[in-house]
DNA sequence: TTCCGGATTACCT
DNA sequence: GGTAATCCGGAAA
């Protein structure tokens, strides 16, 4: 069952940030379904310079503007795709950046999806090297372009409330900001000692 | 029309 | 730890 559309309209951005570590991301598609738990996560909110609806609302942010819920997916250095869970009220752009899942089901289709669309000319993937990064998860759950903008509360791609609930939440500051740019803010989450993370 | 740089990754030293 | 890969939207002119 997918967390209804409920779930993310009546939590705030940093709330909803914090409230899908531990939950699932599922994908099911022609090739499978692949399963993982969300172990790591980034807010981004409308007064945040960091933030891609901060200046202005464009063609590129749109979906950044849809109720909570939906996802918003886009390209990052020519080459990879980030996904988020979109949050906060109709026209207020605020998401949640998924930024590491720790693999459960699916893993071969993962390792598969990983190597075939992987950059550069990595030999095996290790059960780390699938999910730990925005770009990765993307691949390995075989997420495109074009479910940007749908209902994660329907549909194939759809998150699942908490498998895991025993753990403890790192909050730290975000991934790739720079100075001045908001870097400094305390809005990056991930469960405490879990292996499956980004970057430490 | 041209130019610039990014919410990254993988490979090399 | 440094950097190439590689594309598109947005800003400048």
């Amino acid at each position: 069952m997918s967390l209804p559309q409920s779930f993310y309209q009546k939590l705030d951005t940093l709330s909803l940030a914090k409230e899908l570590l531990g939950c699932m991301l599922v994908h099911e598609t022609s090739e499978g379904t692949t399963t993982a738990i969300i172990v790591e996560t980034e807010a981004y909110l409308h007064d945040d310079p960091a933030c891609h609806a901060y200046w202005k609302r464009t063609p590129r942010n749109e979906d950044m503007f849809l109720p909570a819920g939906m996802s918003y997916i886009y390209q990052i250095y020519g080459i990879y795709f980030c996904f988020n869970v979109v949050s906060s009220k109709v026209d207020i752009g605020e998401a949640v950046l998924i930024r590491a899942l720790e693999p459960i089901q699916g893993i071969e289709l993962m390792t598969q999806r990983r190597t075939e669309m992987g950059v550069g000319k990595k030999k095996a993937y290790g059960l780390k090297d699938l999910c730990s990064g925005p770009g990765k998860l993307v691949q390995a759950m075989g997420i495109t372009k074009n479910q940007s903008g749908q209902s994660l509360a329907q549909g194939n791609l759809y998150i699942k409330r908490r498998v895991q609930s025993d753990f403890r939440t790192f909050t730290t500051t975000r991934i790739g900001i720079p100075e001045g740019k908001g870097n400094e803010l305390p809005y990056r989450f991930y469960i405490e000692n879990n292996p499956f993370i980004s970057k430490k």
